[in-house]
DNA sequence: CGGGCCATGTAATTTGTTACATGATTCC
DNA sequence: GGAATCATGTAACAAATTACATGGCCCG
């Protein structure tokens, strides 16, 4: 069972329209960005390969060797049976994985740890909250972002709030009794 | 910059205790598995890597050829070195992926998916709650592992609430005047 | 004595990152 | 004319997945 989303989200986004590799790689780096990164080194061999397997195809050329893509129907049947398949659930978030390690830190050190989140998380909700409040695109797929976006704002709320939630705790355990920073074992 | 959170993840679990590569396989199969999966075919090469580098040692042998190894504490600075660090924050979400590509589906194809979606996330709450519930464990880092289960017990409360919301929106668009299935190009 | 789980590894393949490499247009 | 950005690719390396491979211990 393979996963190979990247595959899928770029037919996924030339089904919405004709895209360069460039276009694609602006989009990664932009509202894909925290679901699914990808770089440009990715995006160019899966242009070609699914250009290849007749998924997409090359519909016109531009200025500086510009290449547009479209997706063909085969493309789209592709894209339409993936999403009929059952979702994978497993992800990885290296700044959570910190978290089980904060006993680690000295309870100040994690604590500023958390509040450097914080502020990271909040500029992630601006983003979010300013692309919610700009104008709606009238493209057919707009309402799926809206959903997407939607559920953006509430994530970053929901650290930011789990995060003074955390810090607080750290601080009354930290004034409270027997809280001691970690240092097990001999050499 | 690298990022190689695999092998801070081993050697943060091995600073809580000493482990065997089959513990840490089931922990990072369990407990860890929602923040950062890793299968025994990884786990097995760090290990050998962690300990040629002297970050960990074998500190004993048991039954069936079980190594158990623990942290030295040039291991020890090395993770407290790391969580000093700038957190990576890019992280990828195969399911959500799917959310931005919902468009492509007719609208009870797209509530059907975030119904087992939901499904999938009111069992994880459950195990989670569960969690939270069990006696309290004496570990050092059991404080830690206590606000990463708070996270993942409003991460999903979050994600079951959005998801009730995000079917309501597709439900009432379909219902209302507009709604029209995906269908763009010809062959 | 058999099935399940404990236990450890390696190999092949795929996916993702970083670095290398090049060149055209546009705007100031 | 110089900087920023548009634009496309390849190569080397690291990380992750899947499959292959083996065997011991324990419980019923």
């Amino acid at each position: 069972m393979r996963i190979m989303s990247l595959r899928y989200a770029v037919l996924g986004l030339l089904a919405d329209r004709p895209r360069t590799g460039y276009d694609l790689a602006r989009t990664f780096d932009g509202s894909l960005a925290h679901v699914w990164p990808a770089s440009h080194s990715q995006i160019y061999p899966v242009l070609a390969r699914l250009a290849d397997g007749g998924l997409i195809r090359q519909s016109a050329s531009g200025p500086r060797g510009k290449r547009i893509y479209e997706i063909t129907r085969a493309g789209l049947e592709e894209i339409r049976a993936w999403l009929r398949t059952e979702p994978d659930h497993g992800s990885r978030n290296p700044a959570f994985l910190r978290v089980f390690f904060l006993w680690l830190m000295e309870p100040d050190e994690a604590i500023r740890f958390l509040e450097d989140e914080a502020r990271v998380h909040e500029a992630t909700l601006l983003e979010f909250e300013a692309g919610a409040a700009g104008s709606p695109s009238d493209r057919e797929g707009a309402w799926a972002f809206r959903l997407a976006l939607e559920w953006g704002i509430r994530y970053e709320r929901g650290i930011i709030e789990w995060n003074a939630w955390a810090r607080d705790q750290i601080a009354s355990m930290a004034g409270g009794a027997g809280f001691e920073p970690a240092s097990p074992l001999r050499d």
